[in-house]
Order: structure tokens, then C-alpha cells, then sequence
DNA sequence: GCCGTTTTCGGCCCGACTGTTTTCAGTCG
């Protein structure tokens, strides 16, 4: 599928490393950038190129005629010239050890030319042989870390997901709260941004400097400490057992508002702020925003803000964005203030709160995969502050959950009768997940559909199927009139299996025809659709649900990652119709 | 190589920490 992003995308990191080792200041930064918008982006660039040439590659942020060109080459030839002639002047695995922590582009050469070393597997053994601690500008200590991060590395398992990182998160900052001294304590990072997954899990903390301290050998010390990276007298880096990394940085209170905005990011969010710093006279750093004063030499900078994030962005001009957009597209944009005349062309929306959640659309059994009851999924439900919930047990063609048959489905909606006469405070829909056979029919009777209050259908089988196929399949069933959400829409699993090949576009533009809702499913290891789907499907006015496909009575807790990515697509909260009442929410479907 | 309500040329974010060094280059985020 976007096989041909993560190739070039792993081509531009590497041209990027190869003239960093050339000493080149600026080719690097470029390639960088032009690599991780492939990374990040879930359309094909072989598809923007066949639609609209080199002229709509430029379009992309960070890639100008130079890289386009590339890209054309490469899907022309199957290859870049330079890059071949690049690798045959430097031929290693420059990703794989760039991956190692510590490693960079100095010291990859200097490795290489004294002793031949190309990939993972020379790198260890020279390790391991002695031989590095010898070279010039190493030592006893580069060479130890060397074995150890790729010890790690080999463990290691990829990106962690916002749903194990945040509760982990949550946890480790109540014990830093319990510190003598510490005023403040906050997550950073992707995980404030709210990512669907997390790098590494970063900390910051606002407490005096005798203080600081106390917060590092605290984190130091913690029994599941593999690694110290680095401590000084601000910051720690630390390997733990669970097979990731978690970085604490304290700072002073006059300079928390500062720190916090920095160390969210993203990057590229703060590369942009800082522009804006410096055309208006500043100079922003993790400290604060400074006044700088031209006439005067050094040391000469005034402090201007810095307590509170909001101080900061005020002073720039801009409004507090939601750390959830933070990624620069558009967001800064939105949130300058309005000039005088100018008009507004990208307002900064109103994001879905937190808790806003009035229901729940969809829920598994014990009827098929689901391991608590229909009554006991509702009793928690109500417990957890919801008014309504959707019950989805499979169908049939989901034989190895039991899926249900059209009998049993009824006789299902007759149980959720009854349960719903018995309790009181929550309402139980009756609903589906309706597989999409291969030929885009569903897998119960229309007669069927119609008596449910609710249908969700969605792809279980045939994940393979060339994007044509998979895209009208995927669309036939949308039109089925009874179909009211789409279920995760890309069927991936993260870490795990790759979306289906489908065309967005065309299922967003279907969607919005149809009054198909488009589910943002919260489940951690789905959060499908994602970020950048849901916002092309907000501006093209599709609806959403979120819904946390809870398997189990604690997976309601899901949502708030569902929420999180609904923010993170710039989604308000008319726009998820479960934010609704039941009535008005069953109005708003097909 | 990218980018532009000052610019199509001349800029390009900023600081902590390490290891191996006698004052700093390299890496990271």
C-alpha cells in the first residue's frame, strides 16, 4: 500500500545522514523534513503524483522542486541517482545505526573508516571485541553503551501505544508529586499531544533547584531502571524494564509555562513559534520568552514570559492552541489573531471535551467475543456516567467469536428489551457489527437490519484485495441504506497489521453522500480512523462516532483515547453524534 | 534542499549533557 512512502521516506533519512557525514549544514535538515512528512502522511505519494505530477508533490509541506523530482524518479525508475551514487560512496545501514542510541553521523564514519563497520552486526561484534573503546575520540564507556542500547534495541518492540503509555504515565507522576519540593508535575511530549503512539514517555516538573535534585535520584533509583542515559542537574534520561524510555526535566517555576510548551512540541510547531519569536524581537527558549536588545551586547535579554503557557503564546499573538493540533498544519495559522481587515480563513475549532460523552456505540458480549454480559456491560456503562450504550456482537461470518445469525440477532434484541425494562438511568440499543463480505453485501438479511436500532458494519476478512476492490467494496456497503457506521474504517491494528488498502477520499466522499458515520474507534491498539483521516473527513462535513469497541466491563475507559484522537482531526463536538441524547443522536442517522 | 505579508536570494531553532577532551564536538530532543 504506501509501500512507496516508507521507501522513499527511508532513502531521504539516509541521504540526509550521508550529507551530514559530508559536512553539509542544510541538505540534511531538508531530506529529514522530507522524510518524515512520508513517514507521517497515509495517502501515497505515487497516487498525488498520478493525479497531479511534480506540480502537486511541491504542495507538500517540506518538499520543494527538488525533492518532488526525486520522488518522480523514483517511482519512474524505481530508483534516485544520487542516492545509488551516495551509497556507493558510503555503503552502510546508516537508519539501523542511527538507531542506536548515541550514534550519529560523526561517529558512523569515523566507525566505518577505521574499521569497516556497515551494519547492526559489525557494530556488536566490534563492540564486543574490544576493538572501539581504541579509536580516536571513543572510550571505555562509548563502547559499553554501544552494547547495551543494542541490547535494547533488539528487545525492544517499536512505539508503545498512547493507551500503555498514559496510564504508566499517570501513575509514575503521582509518585513524583509525593516529592518534598515539587510544585508541578505534567506529561510533554507526544504523549501531551496525545499521539497514537509514544516514542519515548516524557516528564516535566517544576520544583526549586535545591530541589531538582531530590526528582532525579528519586527517577534514578526506581527499581525498574535498566540504563541511566544521562543525569545532570536538570534532566534525566532513563531505559526501564518495560522496554522504553522516560526523560524528566525540571525546571523553575517562573520558567514551567515555557518548559511545557517547548518539550510538547511538536518540532515543527516549535520551529515555527520560534520564527515568529524572532520576527517580533524575541528569543524563545525552554526558560521563557526574552526581549532581545540589539544595541547591547550579550546577556542583555530581558524576560518577557514564561510562567504560563498562555503567556508565552499571548505575547506571540496567538491563542493557547489544545496541545492535540500542535503539529503545524495550520493551527498556528488559525490562532493569530485576527488583524484589522483580515479575514479569518482557518478559525482554530472548538475541540471535543474530555468526558463529553453521552454514549457508547459499540460494545461486544458474551453473546460473541465479549466477556461480560449484555445486563453487566449496561450496569457499568451507567456507572461509568453514561446514558446509552450500542450493542454490536459479530455476525456469522465471524465464526471463530461465534458471530451471531439473523435468529440470533433477534433474539438478542429481544433480551435488550427486557434488560432495558429492568434497569433504569441507562438506555441499550440494539445493533451490530455487520461483516462486508468480500463482494461488499453484508453479512445479514436487510430484514434483519431494518428491526436493529442501529447497524455498524465492517471489514474482517479480505484485507488484502487491491485498493480498487477494497475501496468498492468497503463503498457498496456504505450504501446499504440500513448501514449507519462504519466501523474502523482502515481495519489496522497497530504494531501488529497494516490498514486495508482503500481509497479515504472516496469513502469520505461516500460517507458525507450517504450520512454514513465514520467511527473513531478508541480501542489503543486500533485508533481508526486516524488523526489525518478524520480531519479531511471533518472539512469534507462527514459526522463520527466514538465508541470504544469494549470488549470488557474496564474498556470504557477507552474513550478518552477515541477523544483524544477526535481532538487531534480538529473535531468539535456537533460533529461526533454521540455527544447527543439518544433521541436526538437516532435522528441524525440515514 | 526549502522557503518567503520585509526576501526568488540568503537565510536556515536552541540548549543540556556526555565522553573524551584540556576547551569542545557530537548527540539528542
Amino acid at each position: 500500500m504506501d509501500e512507496t512512502n516508507k521507501k522513499l521516506a527511508h532513502i531521504f533519512e539516509e541521504m540526509g545522514i550521508i550529507y551530514e557525514i559530508k559536512g553539509d549544514k542544510f541538505r540534511p535538515r531538508a531530506y529529514h523534513k522530507g522524510a518524515d512528512i512520508l513517514n507521517g502522511m497515509t495517502e501515497n505519494v505515487a497516487d498525488i503524483y498520478k493525479k497531479s505530477d511534480v506540480s502537486g508533490l511541491v504542495k507538500l509541506p517540506g518538499v520543494g522542486q527538488g525533492i518532488a523530482e526525486k520522488i518522480e524518479e523514483f517511482i519512474k525508475t524505481g530508483a534516485i541517482k544520487e542516492y545509488v551514487n551516495l551509497k556507493k560512496e558510503i555503503p552502510i545501514e546508516l537508519e539501523e545505526l542511527t538507531s542506536v542510541e548515541g550514534m550519529g553521523p560523526k561517529m558512523i564514519k569515523t566507525l566505518y573508516k577505521e574499521l569497516n563497520i556497515k551494519n547492526l552486526n559489525d557494530l556488536e561484534s566490534a563492540a564486543e571485541k574490544g576493538q572501539i573503546k581504541n579509536l580516536d575520540g571513543f572510550g571505555e564507556k562509548t563502547e559499553r553503551n554501544i552494547i547495551q542500547s543494542i541490547a535494547f534495541l533488539r528487545q525492544g518492540t517499536g512505539r508503545m501505544l498512547l493507551g500503555d503509555a498514559l496510564p504508566y504515565a499517570r501513575e509514575f507522576m503521582e509518585e513524583i508529586k509525593k516529592i518534598n519540593g515539587v510544585l508541578h508535575v505534567n506529561e510533554a511530549g507526544s504523549l501531551r499531544r496525545r499521539k497514537d503512539t509514544i516514542g519515548d514517555i516524557d516528564i516535566l516538573v517544576a520544583a526549586k533547584k535545591q530541589n531538582a535534585l531530590r526528582v532525579l535520584e528519586y527517577v534514578a533509583s526506581l527499581p525498574n531502571v535498566q540504563k541511566v542515559w544521562g543525569k545532570g542537574k536538570t534532566k534525566i534520561s532513563v531505559h526501564i524494564q518495560q522496554g522504553f524510555d522516560i526523560d524528566v526535566r525540571v525546571v523553575d517555576e517562573k520558567s514551567y509555562g515555557a518548559a511545557l510548551q517547548y518539550f510538547t512540541g511538536s518540532k515543527a510547531h516549535n520551529i515555527k513559534l520560534r520564527k515568529i519569536a524572532i520576527d517580533k524581537g524575541y528569543k524563545l527558549n525552554e526558560y521563557g520568552l526574552f526581549q532581545i536588545q540589539k544595541s547591547k551586547p550579550k546577556s542583555n535579554e530581558n524576560f518577557v514570559a514564561g510562567r504560563t503557557e498562555k503567556e508565552i503564546y499571548n505575547k506571540l499573538g496567538l491563542k493557547v492552541m489544545p496541545p492535540e493540533i500542535r503539529e503545524d498544519l495550520g493551527e498556528i495559522e488559525a490562532s493569530l489573531r485576527q488583524s484589522s481587515g483580515q479575514a479569518q480563513k482557518n478559525k482554530l475549532p472548538d475541540l471535543i471535551e474530555y468526558g463529553t460523552l453521552r454514549g457508547d456505540l459499540q460494545i461486544q458480549t458474551s453473546w460473541t467475543d465479549g466477556k461480560h454480559t449484555v445486563e453487566e456491560m449496561a450496569l457499568e456503562a451507567k456507572e461509568f456516567g453514561l446514558e446509552y450504550i450500542l450493542i454490536t456482537d459479530h455476525s456469522k461470518r465471524l465464526a471463530m467469536t461465534g458471530g451471531l445469525n439473523d435468529k440470533k440477532v433477534l433474539e438478542q434484541k429481544k433480551e435488550i428489551e427486557k434488560i432495558n425494562k429492568k434497569l433504569k438511568d441507562i438506555i441499550i440499543l440494539a445493533g451490530a457489527e455487520v461483516d462486508i463480505l468480500k463482494d461488499g453485501s453484508l453479512d445479514l438479511k436487510d430484514s434483519t437490519l431494518e428491526q436493529l436500532d442501529i447497524v455498524g458494519i465492517s471489514v474482517h476478512s479480505y484485507f488484502k484485495l487491491s485498493k480498487k476492490e477494497q475501496t468498492d467494496r468497503v463503498i457498496k456497503a456504505m450504501q446499504n441504506p440500513h448501514a449507519d457506521i462504519l466501523f474502523h474504517p482502515t481495519g489496522r491494528r497497530i504494531n501488529r497489521r497494516p490498514a486495508i488498502d482503500v481509497d479515504m477520499d472516496e469513502v469520505i466522499k461516500v460517507a458525507k453522500k450517504t450520512g454514513t458515520i465514520l467511527e473513531i474507534n478508541a480501542s489503543p491498539s486500533r485508533l481508526d480512523l486516524r488523526d489525518e483521516h478524520i480531519r479531511k473527513a471533518k472539512e469534507a462535513g462527514c459526522k463520527f462516532a466514538i465508541s470504544s469497541d469494549a470488549h470488557s466491563k474496564d474498556h470504557y475507559k477507552f474513550l478518552e483515547y477515541g477523544i483524544a484522537q477526535a481532538r487531534r482531526g480538529w473535531v468539535e463536538a456537533k460533529d461526533v453524534i454521540n455527544t447527543y441524547s439518544a433521541e436526538e443522536m437516532l435522528r441524525l442517522l440515514k
